[in-house]
DNA sequence: AACCAGGCGCATA
DNA sequence: TATGCGCATGGT
């Protein structure tokens, strides 16, 4: 039993309900830039699909709702993907120490870092380089309509390492990825044919399990950063770009504190939403 | 209409 | 090891 007792689970018709020690908040934690293929309308139900099913989930104050979800489902995927067996109130806590963390946490307080499908997780941020959030997006999703499987109501699963690796550029030309096509084709292929293993990239040491990823052509530091923070939920990581780049040189000269160093890609995903979310995060130029 | 985007590969020194 | 440029595409 995974369940641990800051949760607790009541189902109710065919919903579990999921009532949470910690702040939870769906829009921050489905729209900081961490994964690109949730959906809302009114900010209220959020669409998704995550372990090739069509998800629905809402919440109110810490209370989320997992529509037509089971409990055992709930185990099987839900606590791992939001992370839920720690706890952010007491790792907000001590981000506090600092003043700019402080805003930071306090800016997005229901921010959750998610553990995403790896394989998904690395071509989507293969996809992020040099590109913007919007545009990720749609090319994601063109993406899975193209090569993934149908699952209804117009949805697609993230197509497989399989289905792409046979691709070229040319048969990806639909999805609008760029000079990024034949980086992805390249992911597939090793990940298909074993040459990078994805699996073992999740027990791996960080340093070896970046170089690892850093196999695959169009995965540098930072891809290979993003794909180990929010698919393998290796917190140590924390991606560097040109959001953080600005963070870390206007906001923290002297280099970040010591409070943001035991788990740096918490630290980064706050600073990351706030800095591109809040209006006043940086000091008047 | 330039400039930029959750960067990286490659050439050059 | 360190720098600088080009890259596809599209939003601001």
């Amino acid at each position: 039993m995974l369940i641990n007792p800051r949760i607790s689970l009541t189902a109710a018709d065919k919903d579990l309900i999921v009532q949470l020690e910690d702040q939870i908040d769906l829009a921050q934690t489905l729209d900081c830039g961490q994964t690109f293929r949730w959906e809302t309308t009114d900010c209220k139900i959020f669409t998704g699909i995550v372990a090739a099913k069509v998800c629905r989930i809402s919440h109110i104050d810490n209370r989320l709702i997992f529509h037509n979800t089971t409990r055992q489902e709930f185990e099987t995927v839900w606590y791992e993907y939001f992370d839920f067996s720690r706890n952010y109130t007491q790792i907000k806590k001590r981000l506090a120490a600092d003043p700019i963390l402080k805003k930071a946490t306090a800016f997005a307080p229901g921010l959750r870092l998610l553990h995403q499908d790896p394989w998904e997780t690395l071509i989507s941020f293969i996809i992020s380089q040099n590109n913007h959030v919007p545009r990720i997006k749609g090319i994601i999703s063109r993406l899975c309509a193209l090569l993934g499987t149908p699952l209804g109501e117009g949805a697609f699963s993230f197509p497989s390492a399989q289905a792409l690796a046979a691709k070229t550029p040319e048969d990806l030309a639909p999805i609008r990825a760029g000079f990024r096509a034949k980086y992805i084709i390249d992911a597939a292929q090793k990940v298909y044919s074993g040459e990078v293993d994805l699996s073992a990239v999740q027990t791996l040491p960080v340093e070896d399990a970046r170089k690892e990823l850093m196999k695959i052509k169009g995965v540098g530091v930072k891809v290979a950063d993003c794909a180990l923070l929010y698919g393998f939920s290796k917190m140590e990581c924390m991606p560097v770009d040109v959001w953080i780049r600005r963070v870390l040189e206007q906001l923290y000269p002297q280099g970040l504190p010591e409070c943001a160093l035991e788990y740096p890609g918490i630290a980064q995903q706050f600073l990351f939403h706030y800095a591109r979310t809040c209006p006043d995060a940086f000091p008047a130029e």
